[in-house]
DNA sequence: AGAGATGCTTGACGCCGTCAAGTAATGGCG
DNA sequence: CGCCATTACTTGACGGCGTCAAGCATCTCT
């Protein structure tokens, strides 16, 4: 089953699930196209009837009567427009406004109802899930990404991302993900603070990508490392940011040459890496967790 | 903002960027609740006219004229029962399936533009936070839990819940989430198969939590480690039953005894190690992970 | 056999949502 | 300034959804 296919059959089974498709919004004796009226006008006094029109993607007709009966019923006040005589600027009165605040409580007690068997922390976690639908349904935007330190969290999150990606794209084993857990424990005791720096990119909250400078043997030698961006984040302009914030940091540092090792089969990343400067050092045919790479060493001077 | 909220966010936003509201279903000049009963129909051949009513929440006499209309344009026949002369069984026609084969290609089209901006692994990554919306709003069941061994992506997944859960609960820093990886380093390094043995316990794909028997330096003598439950799973007897099996590969592996160590804010873990036989033999206070807490170890003769 | 339950159909009705026409005010253009 | 297209909104007409209630045939239980 692709993915459209899953989305599709989550349409089918949440809409229900939630009785979204309810013509009387719970037992209200109102039209959920009703309360959506009430509910624009709650959040913009004011508006005009066409513009409401507009937001909520109602037929104006049909919006003209709803708002006719709805000041007959004294839940909104229309008053003319100074500058346009055409036009009437709707607002709820107080008890529109109450009206809202009482459907507000009863739709919290639905979905509530509906929750009654999750705990919070499910809940939590059905919140989240949702919010990373609506995250991922737009594209990210490359301006939001902000490149941050390493916290709490990005370690593990790291480790599983690698392994999990590695094993998925190129076949590595178990033991990938063991040397990727070494390195940051490594990093995160041994870490010189002055000379070694992470690269968390992150989109409100969520993880995109890492890139790693740390100290090597040899003096004057840096060592990029754990450069990694989640698919969705690729073809943005995102790696070539982090491996310049990255360069950049190892140039301020101090250091005098920066070295990466890296696979053969990611065009993509050594592509970035020749185009930023780097010169292909060495290159040799391996066997590393568990299946056939070709090795690739690339050197930087800076 | 809390889950309710957020979840109700959700519903308004969601019902609007996939325009499930629609009263044309994709300008085929059917309704949503046709749609959806041919839907049903393909699923169900064979149906009765209150088997379709029940399943579609539809008024009975709403769906009659439906399925009247339906029988009319020779998508649908209608057969009467052997068994009871007052039901009458419904199937598609041939060119009802067709129909419902045009309308779900149709629907895919509809999705495809929807997500037009979204690449490949973001749609997945879409799919995948839907089910787990589903998932987690249908609560575990403790019975489809299974506990496996370690696999790939379970190591960081581990780091990462461990790091975030006890920074958020007891305020321990960095340093934990480090010394859980150096835990997990060591034993996807050095594991003994024959008495070392992790248990991930996982419901469809989500994991749920973990316990490790672990060898120590005293001969004799096992370590149980890194138990933990997410709170969605807890108060399910899950981490009884994750206890039993770890106590039951370390009498397997011949251990004569096995020590734990906790702390005392712990109470639900500390009252169930007690009460799967294990006694404290050590209390001390002690500053770890930047916080004071009280370090208590558990022995049991197994 | 008769009463009540069951499966489905039909009737009546409010009102949603849509198309189209109408009214009043505005603004652009010569 | 005056005409006319445009804009903001209202009103009319209508198909049909969805809901309540009544009706009819059949089944089941006693």
């Amino acid at each position: 089953m692709d993915a459209i296919e899953r989305i599709r059959a989550f349409n089918r089974s949440y809409t229900q699930a939630m009785g979204l498709m309810a013509r009387d919004y719970l037992d209200s004796g109102m039209t959920v196209t009703e309360v959506r009226v009430l509910y624009d006008l709650s959040l913009h006094p004011g508006t005009t009837a066409r513009a409401l029109a507009e937001d909520l993607d109602l037929d104006e007709g049909h919006l003209s009567r709803i708002v006719k009966r709805f000041e007959g019923e004294g839940l909104l006040v229309r008053r003319p427009s100074t500058q346009d005589a055409r036009q009437r600027h709707v607002s709820l009165s107080a008890k529109g406004r109450a009206l809202v605040g009482r459907l507000a409580k009863a739709s919290r007690a639905d979905v509530e109802r509906r929750l009654a068997a999750v705990g919070p922390a499910g809940r939590t976690a059905v919140a989240e899930a949702m919010e990373t639908v609506l995250d991922r349904m737009t594209p990210v935007a490359a301006k939001d990404v902000v490149l941050r330190d390493i916290a709490i969290g990005d370690a593990g999150w790291l480790i599983q991302c690698h392994g999990e990606a590695y094993a998925a794209s190129d076949g590595f084993d178990a033991t990938f993900e063991t040397l990727v857990a070494e390195i940051l424990v490594d990093f995160l005791r041994n870490r010189d603070p002055a000379c070694e720096r992470a690269f968390i990119a992150e989109v409100r909250g969520r993880r995109l990508g890492s890139v790693f400078c740390v100290r090597s043997e040899t003096p004057g030698l840096a060592k990029l490392r754990l450069f990694y961006l989640v698919p969705e984040a690729r073809r943005l302009g995102l790696g070539r940011r982090m491996l310049e914030a990255c360069l950049r940091f190892a140039r301020d540092a101090g250091y005098a040459r920066m070295a990466l090792w890296t696979h053969e089969s990611h065009r993509a990343a050594c592509a970035l890496y020749e185009a930023s400067g780097f010169v292909l050092t060495g290159s040799k045919p391996t066997r590393s967790f568990g299946v056939d790479v070709v090795e690739q060493q690339y050197d930087i001077t800076l």
